[in-house]
DNA sequence: GATTGGTGAATGAATCGTCATTCATTTTTA
DNA sequence: TAAAAATGAATGACGATTCATTCACCAATC
């Protein structure tokens, strides 16, 4: 196949990049047809590479789909906590935190079309999900939430764990209808509308 | 297998019947292993007949699946339009879809199952679902919200539409972590824990 | 500078299971 | 008894994974 190694020193650097280009490929050939339609293959072909070198890397199909989904989660906690740090104010930390939802999500959509789709199209997946990645991130929403009401800017009378399902909700939705359309339009500014909603309600005063 | 038909007038129920235990089976089947991971033997199973038998009802494992989707959305949308018909005001609509969207999933876990986590877990159903019965689901709302801003009730610098999909994100959301969590709570009465967000936001006046 | 042997990475053809689907045969119905 | 429905063993494809073989590179030796 293509240049692999040169130097020594190169070499190490190589390999962690092979394992990258396989999982971009894997990512690709899953938003274009489904974890279940691909075929080991297909991601090999996609990646330049020989079928049997995908296991020097991986130890099954398997494993490349949970690899992408943990590494992805990780680094948007991750970037998320960062952020976070820097604001003050439970509403303007609810504003960031669907801003770099839909940023995150919208820069690559290959990226989310199997976030969206494939995670969801596993209970088992979403079961282990759930208790990892996922129960963060709602929790990171609900604490938020829950600071508001507390300084006195968010009504009392909601449960910070139900509004923080409205929220990732609503946002999620955006993200499924973006991959879905056949439009292509910038995903990020629709948190704004998320959140004149979510702050305001729809109700006429 | 068991009994099938008896008499004249009770076989055409009776086939019917069948057809309706092999769909009933494959619900069965396909929320708890999923549906590339279930077996159409599996659903024979289940059902009490001969694997073979599966293909006297069904063309495919495939057509399965859709005919699920496309009953369980049509039956959905019409109930939805009949009770709708009776109410007037885009708020008391509103709250009527809510209602019947949890009620009706939250009545049938292995249904919402199979309808959370098979419809989203590919996007060609995705696609053409989309086109069909969801797409119908999101114009109802969306309609009720843009009469609603007709008559006043709603706010008029949101977009009809991205509400729409806020409002249905929101119920969904519910409804995934329904079927993932481990405890056992009803459903229905969440619509009002959501509607109180979407009316009147969350912000402390 | 050329030759050679050792090492780990890469290859891709062959293997081994696993099902969806079919259909010759049997059972049930009328 | 003829027709219809049901059966379930056999078929055929497909595709994840394995592994014997090849390749690329390096450094030690001549």
């Amino acid at each position: 196949m293509s240049r692999s190694t040169r130097t020594n020193g190169e070499a190490r650097v190589f390999v962690a990049d092979k394992r990258e280009a396989i999982l971009r490929a894997a990512i690709k050939v899953f938003a274009g047809k489904g974890y279940f339609n691909s075929k080991v293959a297909d991601i090999a072909k996609e990646a330049g590479i020989a079928d049997g070198t995908v296991y020097l890397y991986f130890k099954s199909k398997d494993e490349i789909l949970h690899s992408f989904f943990d590494r992805a989660m990780e680094d948007f906690i991750a970037e998320g906590k960062k952020q976070l740090a820097e604001i003050e104010g439970a509403q303007e930390k609810l504003r960031r935190i669907a801003q770099l939802h839909l940023e995150r999500l919208g820069a690559d959509r290959e990226l989310a079309i199997v976030f969206q789709v494939e995670l969801r199209g596993s209970t088992k997946f979403m079961q282990e999900f759930s208790a990892a990645g996922f129960g963060e991130y709602l929790d990171i929403i609900r604490e938020t939430i829950a600071d508001g009401q507390k300084q006195g800017v968010f009504r009392k009378d909601l449960k910070p764990v139900v509004v923080a399902k409205i929220l990732y909700g609503a946002l999620d939705e955006m993200v499924t209808n973006w991959i879905l359309s056949q439009k292509s339009y910038p995903l990020a500014p629709m948190a704004d509308e998320v959140l004149k909603v979510f702050f305001g309600g729809v109700l006429q005063k």
